[in-house]
RNA sequence: GCGCCCAUAGCUCAGCUGGAUAGAGCAACGGACUUCUAAUCCGUAGGUCGUGCGUUCGAAUCGCACUGGGCGUGCCA
């Protein structure tokens, strides 16, 4: 048990002693206080309470305290402050001891059980297969695998999804264009449509076909080369997508298609459904769904008055699809232009009679791209996009997920081309990393002098205020972790390793760890180890790599 | 018009979901290598938290109204 966890434990059967049930777990909510003077974790929880329970809060918090049970090799002392602040100051012991735990769980070290072994999706990036990725995929490629893996590690069962649009009219565009350019290259210049894609990637993938196939498609009727090229294009597309994000360290369990629920009509399933509910109506020669009913601001058309179903049927019968799967718990990220459509599919979701609470979304804001502070405008179907490719290649996978999880999911991030390549070297991505480095190399230092790293040390000798610093910051990981899942903040996680690089370094500058005395040697390298631990689990979190020199 | 996101140090951003004296990193300035990696460390300077009301013991955080920036608002996908 962590030294939060086990406080938490205590305060919640204290309030059990005074007879205030505590459901909220938010309201248990444990702060590494600002100053230092206020201890370890402070509570707030006194203050919290005092108004619904018409207490005052510093009575209560006397309360609280004088019922707590506290090992005092755990926590040395409680102490209330200001207004009603419960102020918890750790003890030595417990500190020393995490060091000994943390090196004994390993990689293991930051797991929780949380999640109880709940399955949660996370449907993420599901660009349109009609160009590469651009960099805006990039960030939500970064964002969704981060977070998978964090709530992996809670204790979930994770998965994540990417949901390809293989129907409808932009597929057929494709199609079409990618015959243009095709005829084109057979001497039989056609244009390619207005408000087809122009990206020169359909050039060289119709060149690539020209050279495997021949003019074997010439002679076909206009429609059945489109459906041809569709296909093609499609299938070239989603490879070079896979290809994208495989370079880029992130790995789909599904791949979900479009075409699949078309095929099974899923779309009539869910028809019925709300039908039989009674919250679909004909009007103006289409079906329309009653969301307003459930908090959207109007209602949606479901079947148009052409017979067609509208593309949010479909993706109602695709999230309903993923309820069948089975999952607890859902999770879609979108784009920015995306946000007028979270209403209608929670309305959908609720009316198919899911709970409220299964179904998230998360707005990851746009990229805006800048070329010496000049912004260069997106779009896919002039072709002058950024593919992530080309930034992962200049900047390094490794820089380039740092750099996109390392802002809120809700801030826009501007990402000059130019100023990414300069700023290479002085990415603090490389902060952290070096960090790691160094403590391999501390420990590779240490085995060339004879010495054999510890398995365990006494660790009672690590007592001066630069170890006693680093080891709280060790502490924190498990819960950086949990609440970067349960907030859906991945950034708290590079911005904690930041934080941990940089305890790390201090400590280091003021302690030597391969010294004479062997015993507080030990303990300091086992201190390394725990440290190096750390620092290789969150980068593996962040799925960049931790080098072991620089 | 209506809705969503955003506004914090010169720049890029945190601020633990209402707490204690608002913090980092760059950039600037001044220090520290005879040492296990100086890709490091220490220090200085830098703020009307966009503006104004309000809610309360307490607001960068919540509410309302403004200002400014971005994006939505189809029987499109």
């Amino acid at each position: 048990m962590n030294p939060q966890e086990y406080i938490r434990n205590q305060i919640q059967s204290a309030l059990a002693q005074l007879a205030i049930p505590v459901s909220d777990i938010k309201q248990l909510n444990l702060e590494k206080p600002k100053q230092e003077a206020y201890g370890d974790l402070a509570t707030a929880i006194a203050m919290n309470l005092a108004k619904e329970q018409k207490r005052a809060p510093r009575k209560l918090a006397e309360q609280i305290v004088s019922r707590l049970n506290l090992d005092p090799l755990y926590v040395e002392k409680a102490e209330i402050a200001g207004p009603g602040f419960i102020n918890f100051y750790l003890a030595k012991h417990c500190l020393q001891q995490s060091v000994s735990s943390i090196v004994q769980q390993g990689a293991e070290y930051g797991r929780s059980q949380w999640g109880q072994g709940r399955s949660i999706q996370l449907e993420f990036v599901s660009a349109n297969p009609t160009g590469p990725l651009n960099i805006v995929s990039a960030r939500a490629a970064a964002i969704g695998d981060v977070l998978a893996n964090c709530f992996a590690l809670c204790g979930f069962d994770a998965r994540r999804e990417f949901y390809v649009n293989d129907a409808g009219r932009q597929i057929r565009l494709l199609g079409r264009s990618l015959s243009s350019r095709y005829l084109t290259a057979l001497g039989n210049e056609q244009p390619v449509p207005e408000d087809g894609y122009h990206g020169l990637y359909l050039q060289d993938l119709a060149l690539e076909i020209l050279q495997r196939d021949g003019d074997r498609y010439a002679d076909l009727s206009e429609e059945e080369r489109d459906a041809r090229f569709s296909a093609l294009a499609l299938e070239y597309m989603l490879e070079r997508q896979k290809s994208s994000l495989d370079k880029y360290g992130v790995h789909y369990d599904l791949w979900f298609r479009e075409s699949r629920l078309r095929e099974g009509q899923a779309h009539r399933a869910v028809l019925e459904k709300l039908e039989k509910a009674g919250l679909s109506y004909h009007q103006d020669g289409a079906l329309w769904f009653q969301s307003s009913k459930f908090g959207d601001e109007k209602d949606r058309v479901l079947i148009t008055s052409a017979g067609e179903p509208t593309y949010f049927l479909i993706d109602i019968a695709y999230h309903q699809n993923k309820y069948e799967r089975g999952f607890d718990q859902i999770i879609d990220f979108w784009g920015p232009d995306h946000h007028g459509y979270i209403d209608r599919m929670r309305a959908a979701l609720l009316a198919l009679g899911h709970p409220a609470d299964s179904f998230q979304v998360s707005i990851i804001q746009q990229v805006n791209l800048l070329r010496n502070g000049q912004p260069v405008k997106m779009s896919k179907r002039a072709g002058e996009i950024i593919e992530m490719d080309e930034l992962v290649e200049e900047v390094g996978v490794d820089a380039s997920r740092f750099f996109f999880v390392d802002r809120r999911i809700s801030q826009p991030l501007d990402f000059d081309i130019e100023l990414a390549k300069k700023q290479t070297d002085e990415n603090p991505v490389y902060y952290v990393q070096y960090a790691h480095a160094r403590i391999c190399n501390v420990l590779r230092y240490a085995q060339e002098q004879g010495r054999t790293l510890p398995e365990q040390a006494d660790v009672s000798r690590l007592e001066n205020e630069f170890e006693l610093q680093l080891i709280k910051k060790l502490i924190d990981y498990p819960e950086v972790i949990a609440r970067a899942a349960q907030y859906l903040e991945p950034h708290r996680i590079p911005d904690y390793l930041q934080e941990l690089a940089t305890v790390f370094h201090r400590f280091y500058h003021e302690n030597r760890v391969v010294i004479d005395d062997e015993e507080l040697s030990n303990a300091r390298l086992l201190l390394c180890q725990a440290a190096r631990l750390v620092l290789a689990n969150g980068l593996k979190i962040l799925g960049i790599s931790a080098p072991e020199t620089m």
